[in-house]
DNA sequence: GTGAGCGGTTGATCCATATCAACCTTGCGA
DNA sequence: TCGCAAGGTTGATATGGATCAACCGCTCAC
């Protein structure tokens, strides 16, 4: 049934239908007949080298990401030399859609460890999405949530102290982890203070020190870049008084 | 040829092929024998009182909307009574697709001043867009670009000082006004100092203190919420520095 | 094994914006 | 017409996080 898709050379070939990430990903709600020609929208895939961009600010676009393995950052570069970072991407996660506006990237996605993404033709997924309905309904869901994210992110900036951030940043990072099947306590960052502080809209010196104060109170354990929750309900209760986020 | 269409009592029938929106909205991009199948999609139209909500956090998702008449903020409102501002609307915006991806609105859309809108089935949305090409593209630019411009937000929020958040703020009014046909450079704010300062994450106080600053500098003249922008250009300067947005 | 460099922590000080408070202006209803 | 409430301005003071600076501890190349 599946013999039609050719395994690459490179071994990289990882169809749809065969893939673990199908849950979080577009594939979601596509019925068996429909993930083979699924399978076909994603022909090519490909390696980032750690720090290397997979598409960079005013590239044309021409396609969608999934990440397969690894992780990402989005940023935006401004003149004066700092950069913003707008997210951080793991497993199943899609990039890329910032370009379908002007038809060129808006940013920059720089691998943060060695990764691999599933290369997705825009023109072929529009195609497709017309044919398939779950693939539609799917790939909206995909963009509303990012729109709905980017809201969360735009309210954690525009009202947060500094430990609430951290807090929500850590409760975020810990709920995607455990969509994929990893400890929702304990897990490794993948980037910097530096980049977390951009993330956050704080500076590098004050990220760590919220990692300090938070290590101090036991509500986490923080040993470089790997953490552990320790008291998840506290992290909670910093940041409840905040969003009623339906 | 459109006599298909009946004008409602209420005078409010005003469909995409006559609409003056036209080049702002959905139907852009989208061909004359199209434009009919169009109309039969946006058959119903709201008025919304000034204040009232269009719709609210955990209303269910039915349709989207297009901004006809005058304007909107959406806004998340936190358990403390506080609100975070996450976006303004005028005429020809699309609200609502935040509720694409669980099926519930994630904010608040209240009217600014007395409105009305386009109700835009989001099933029968759906259904056109696998039939009319141009309309699934357009549909997927608008919800990329609100990626885009909330992703512009973050970077204001986490690295712009607040007189940087005013200029950038007024420029993009600016902007939003020219492209609809009116003044670049006068224009009536819509919204108080209270709800630019949720919007820029800033209080109240220092919205107005910035604007008393521009006064005195000569950017620009303040008179309520009458403003006239009197040197773009170095409005445009102060934010220079900052964003090479592509 | 050792030194250099990057990432991280911590302390001291400074500054932009929040906070608190008084007052002004406008519009509207009694 | 008056008075009141809501929105806006301005001043004085407080404070959270930025900035500047010193130092620590991995990691990696030689």
């Amino acid at each position: 049934m599946m013999a039609t898709v050719a395994v690459t050379p490179t071994g990289l070939k990882k169809v749809c239908s065969q893939c673990n990430l199908f849950e979080l990903c577009l594939p979601l709600g596509i019925g068996d007949s429909d993930m083979l020609r699924l399978d076909e929208l994603v022909a090519v895939q490909r390696r980032i080298k750690r720090q290397q961009p997979l598409y960079r600010s005013g590239d044309p676009f021409e396609a969608v990401y999934a990440v397969r393995t690894g992780s990402f950052k989005s940023d935006i570069l401004l003149e004066d030399g700092r950069e913003q970072v707008t997210g951080f991407h793991m497993t199943g996660d899609i990039l890329g859609l910032d370009g379908i506006s002007t038809g060129l990237h808006s940013c920059n996605a720089i691998a943060l460890e060695d990764s691999e993404v599933c290369v997705i033709s825009y023109t072929k997924l529009e195609e497709l999405a017309r044919v398939i309905e779950g693939l539609q309904h799917q790939f909206h869901k995909v963009m509303s949530s990012e729109i709905v994210s980017d809201r969360g992110m735009m309210m954690l900036l525009g009202s947060m102290h500094a430990n609430e951030r951290l807090a929500a940043f850590l409760l975020d990072l810990s709920q995607r982890f455990t969509a994929r099947g990893f400890s929702p306590t304990e897990f490794h960052l993948r980037m910097t203070r530096e980049e977390i502080g951009s993330y956050l809209g704080l500076k590098l010196e004050t990220v760590s020190r919220a990692f300090s104060h938070f290590q101090k109170e036991g509500l986490i354990s923080v040993q470089q870049k790997h953490i552990r929750i320790l008291d998840s309900g506290r992290l909670k209760k910093m940041i409840q008084h905040q969003a009623s986020v339906c």
